[in-house]
This record gives C-alpha cells, sequence and structure tokens, in this order.
DNA sequence: TTTCTATAACTGGTTAACCAAATAATACTG
DNA sequence: CAGTATTATTTGGTTAACCAGTTATAGAAA
C-alpha cells in the first residue's frame, strides 16, 4: 500500500519536472500568447523522456488552461501572457493535495451560496429534483441506515439548481473525498437522523419558498456541528 | 475553426457515453465500494471502442474520484456508495462547461473568502510574496501597460496566503479564462490604473494589519465595478 | 515577381504489440 | 493433506509504428 502511495508520488513529481521544463522552454524561447511549442516528439527527446510522459504534462497544463493542443496541428500556449503563465505554472508546481479541513472550509462556503441561488433561480424542474433527493434521504435515515450518501446528493441538487455551472462542479470534485472522509472520521454518526431531516426539510422549504436569507440561515444552522468539527480539531 | 470545436464535442460526447456505459455496468454487476472493475481490454472490447477511449474514461472517473486505478491489479471502484456514485455520475454527465457570469460570480465569491482567510493566516512569507505582486502590478499600471496578469497574480498571491489548498486551487483553475474573457470583453479598461493601485495597496495593507473584515470590505469594493458589470449584462 | 498547385514533411492522435508487477493456478515437498 | 515454491496468466502502463489532417516547400504557370 505505501509503495502504491509511493509510486504516484513519483510520476506526479516527474510529471512536474517535465512542466517545469515546459515552463523554462518558453520563456528561452520568448515563446509568446499563441505561438506553438515544439512538437511532442522533440519535446520528449530534448528532456530525455517518454513522448507519453510529454503528453500527460502537456494534458495537465491544458486542464489549467494554459496549453490548448489542436490535433494535426501542435500545442500552443494560451492567451493569458507570459507572466501570467510563469506565475501559474509555479502555483501549480507549488500545489499541495487538499487537506480535510481545507475540504470542509470551501464546502461551507459553496453551499451557503449555492442555496442562496438556488432559491433565487431554481426552476420547477429543479425543486422537483432537491424534493425527490430529500425524500431518498428521508426514507434511508429513518430506517436507521447510514444516509451520508443521500445526504450529500441532496445538496449536490441544490447546487446544480443554483444555476452556476462553476459552483456545481466544483461542488461534484470535493463530494467524494467528503463522502470517504465523513464515514472514515465518522463525522456523522447515528442519532442526528431525525435532526437532519428536520433541517434539510427546512432548507427545501426555503428554497421553494424562494427565501434566500432563510435558506442561507437554514444551511448556516445544517453546518453549525461540522463547522464546531472541523475548528475545534 | 467551427469543425475543431464539432470535433472536440465528438470526443466528449464518446467519452461521456462510455462513462454511461461504466456506470450501467457498476449497476448491472452490482459492484459495490472497493470491488474491481473489468479489465480495459474487456471493456473495450465489450463496449465496442478502442482501449484508449477506455482508458480516458476512466482518467476522468479517476479526476472525480469516483474510480481508482492501480498498476498492474486493476480499477477499483471508489468507497463512496453505489447511490452516490449513480447520482455523481448522472451529474458529471450533464456537467455543462461555465460560462463567463458563472466563472465571475464563483470568483467573487473565492475572493471574499481567500482574503478574509490571509488576513488571518498569513506567514510573513506570505506577505512578502503579496507585496512583491503588489509592486509588480503598481509597475506595470503606472507604466499605462495593460497590467491584468498582474493583476490575476496579485489575488492568486492572496488566495495562497489563505492557507486553503482547495480554495487555491480552485482560483487557479478560473484564472486564465478570467484572463482571457477580461481581454476579450476589454473588463479592465485602460484609466483605472490609479483607481486599481490603490485599491490594491489597501487590500495588502489590511492583510498586513491582520484586519479580515477591513480586508474583506476593501475587497468588496474593489470588485463593485466588475459586480455592476457581470449582473447588468 | 506573383500566384497557384502539387508534393513532401510534420503534427497530435490512435493502435497494437510489449513490459514488469501483481495475482492466480499449478506442482512439488514435507 | 497442508504449506510452499514455481509457473502461467492477467493487469495497467509504456512504447514505437502508424494514421489522417495540417502546414510548409518547391516548382510551374502567369
Amino acid at each position: 500500500m505505501k509503495l502504491e502511495v509511493l509510486t504516484v508520488n513519483e510520476n506526479q513529481e516527474g510529471q512536474n519536472i517535465i512542466i517545469g521544463k515546459i515552463k523554462e522552454l518558453i520563456n528561452y524561447k520568448n515563446l509568446e500568447p499563441g505561438d506553438k511549442l515544439p512538437s511532442e516528439r522533440m519535446l520528449s527527446e530534448k528532456f530525455g523522456v517518454t513522448r507519453s510522459n510529454v503528453r500527460d504534462a502537456i494534458q495537465k497544463l491544458e486542464f489549467y488552461g494554459l496549453l490548448k493542443s489542436i490535433p494535426q496541428s501542435g500545442t500552443f500556449v494560451a492567451n493569458i501572457g507570459v507572466v501570467a503563465m510563469n506565475g501559474m505554472i509555479d502555483d501549480i508546481l507549488r500545489l499541495e493535495s487538499p487537506d480535510f479541513k481545507s475540504l470542509v472550509e470551501t464546502r461551507i462556503l459553496l453551499e451557503l451560496k449555492t442555496v442562496r441561488l438556488a432559491s433565487l433561480r431554481r426552476t420547477k424542474e429543479d425543486l422537483q429534483n432537491i424534493k425527490e433527493a430529500l425524500d431518498a434521504y428521508r426514507e434511508k435515515a429513518i430506517s436507521g441506515e447510514d444516509a451520508v450518501q443521500e445526504d450529500l446528493l441532496f445538496h449536490l441538487s441544490i447546487a446544480k439548481a443554483s444555476g452556476n455551472a462553476t459552483m456545481n462542479m466544483f461542488m461534484l470534485t470535493i463530494t467524494p473525498q467528503i463522502i470517504m472522509d465523513f464515514e472514515k472520521y465518522h463525522v456523522c454518526d447515528k442519532g442526528q437522523a431525525v435532526k437532519g431531516i428536520k433541517e434539510h426539510t427546512e432548507i427545501y422549504n426555503a428554497i421553494e419558498a424562494q427565501d434566500p436569507v432563510l435558506a442561507k440561515q437554514k444551511m448556516k444552522d445544517h453546518f453549525s456541528l461540522l463547522y464546531q468539527y472541523c475548528y475545534n480539531s
């Protein structure tokens, strides 16, 4: 198991080295926005690594919007300027993997905003989706079973109803880790089922009533316990 | 140019189809958390697509934390439960690409939080980094040149000082698109240089003084124009 | 000299064979 | 029969050849 983690880190480390070399190359060759990078074959030869590694590094930089690969044409630097390019690559290289506290902190921030936006923008269809998620959660919680999944799906349905694609995506990226950490640290113990149902229902009612202030307040109440759990440890 | 977009959409569409089939397979075979997926070769044969496509689809689900590939062993479903798995894959398949308004809305939310956290948690080293970014921005802005890059790098240095790895990463993911949209729509026109320098300096001073309330207020003032621009169009 | 066309070289993407490690199956030993 | 060593198979990852579209080049025609 430790070996696995080591392998991943080695790979990431190797990928970061290649990313650093790409950055150096952009500076050395004075490549400006829209300019073409040398071909993957040349880069792999120049860096002394395999072409797959180069492709993976490029893909990562493409994810962050710094490069853009066009089939049968080449890889181009994005239109963000060389200064921002340098700064952002430095940041990416030093980026550390998120801890649990950081995840929860971000989640609360996003939830307080998405619930407000959802109460303002939700369509009838959104409301129906939220209601279905709420019903599924209630049923599972009443039966005494673990309802962490249904809990989070309820919150995701609110994020979707917020009408903000970016926040929706961010919620999606942090939810799996949240679920696993919750079950790992036993954050949501049994016995809170009734309380959870009540709070979820109040949030739903506020969204239905299109009352953003109330919705945000109910969400804040809902997170008060988690908030304490996170900041007192 | 339109052809290019079409190609991308076709690829994404094809990838989404494969992701949907993987979801069906998990349900059909009643795969539970920790269970092993069929090998990539079998999946490619069963789905009638190339193995590379299967690998790409798996990689995407791995990014969202739903699958985990282990070399020479297999691909495993994450420990989040089948209910959450189904819900999240549905959300991922329906996920739309973020629009400019959604990006700005999210950015403002993140900035108001990171500047507050930065003023509470910043180290001396963080403060030094922010100051350097501020100086670079001031120098560029005074000279009358376009300083969008230095502007955003200043804000990224604050995000880094917030001590929240998740928010830092989210800021990194939206910044390139913000820069490109700013220059595309000419959001930051010339003549606001002096005003921008003043506002940035006030934000910096509040962070230095470790005054979270003031820092947030100054950031809000800084965004008031952008806020209007975004919500009145 | 300029413009157009045909050809050659180059590009990112795809494919199938190959690799080393992990696992399963088998054979051997006590 | 139990336990261990050995072989065979399966796995995700890697590699190098190949593909189809793009771009640069060269030459001919005007």
